[in-house]
DNA sequence: AGACTCACGAACAAAAATGTCAGTACCCGA
DNA sequence: TCGGGTACTGACATTTTTGTTCGTGAGTCT
């Protein structure tokens, strides 16, 4: 059952790099090209299996680029594409807002967790 | 295995609006307060249970605000709270890039479904 | 020789998100 | 009295997402 016509933008938006993930390997892939096992370090916490369907699906929807340097031992380059720089762009003001309410975010969270003292 | 240690702000901005329905929700509560049988309408293929749970966590996030008027029929009214409507604002890039860019995400969102020809 | 790197792929398992259905207590209009 | 609206709650089922484990095959390091 996908909900291909979008009710908004966002919705269209969050549909392509919404997630646990993605917006971590894109915030990544920021400071220029980067190789399968340099993002699987960087992006801590994420399993190879998942990194790579992450990637996938970034590439699917044209914001990541994969160049396949066919060498012995094997080589990929993950890049942002014209398109997920643009995302990335307006993604600033979030990243902002994000950072500056971390704190808040973060003792709500703590809060959710905890049933009742 | 919680993660609150954000790495960026974009995570913890993503981990409080991010999923499938918090954005629409809060999109659709900006335009005023809304009762709870509104928004189950205008935010429509959601169930009422999904709804309840995405409301209650939107108030644990402090991005809404409930209002109870304990009259009979029973009345609850949903709004933005000051700190909701900064998140939207801070939103606005990220849903006109969507919105500009909704026929491309669509179209790969297509092709990603389809196997092959 | 043995261990390691690289970029994955397949089979499977667990966890998280979402959905379905029924029922609550009250009142209103037909 | 029947059906509808109000804002939920709880048990349960399904779907989606994420994670684990093992294996590939050529090459380098020790």
């Amino acid at each position: 059952m996908k909900k291909r016509p979008y009710t908004c933008g966002l919705d269209a938006a969050l549909d392509v790099m919404g997630g646990k993930w993605k917006a971590l390997i894109l915030w990544d892939l920021q400071d220029g090209p980067c190789r399968f096992g340099e993002l699987r370090r960087s992006v801590q916490g994420i399993s190879e299996r998942v990194l790579i369907l992450q990637l996938r699906e970034l590439q699917a929807s044209g914001l990541v680029h994969r160049e396949s340097y066919h060498e012995v031992p094997p080589k990929v380059e993950y890049s942002l594409t014209d398109f997920g720089r643009s995302l990335m762009a307006s993604l600033v003001p979030l990243g902002e807002w994000g950072e500056a309410n971390m704190r808040r975010i973060t003792d709500a969270s703590l809060e959710r967790d905890r049933p009742a003292p």
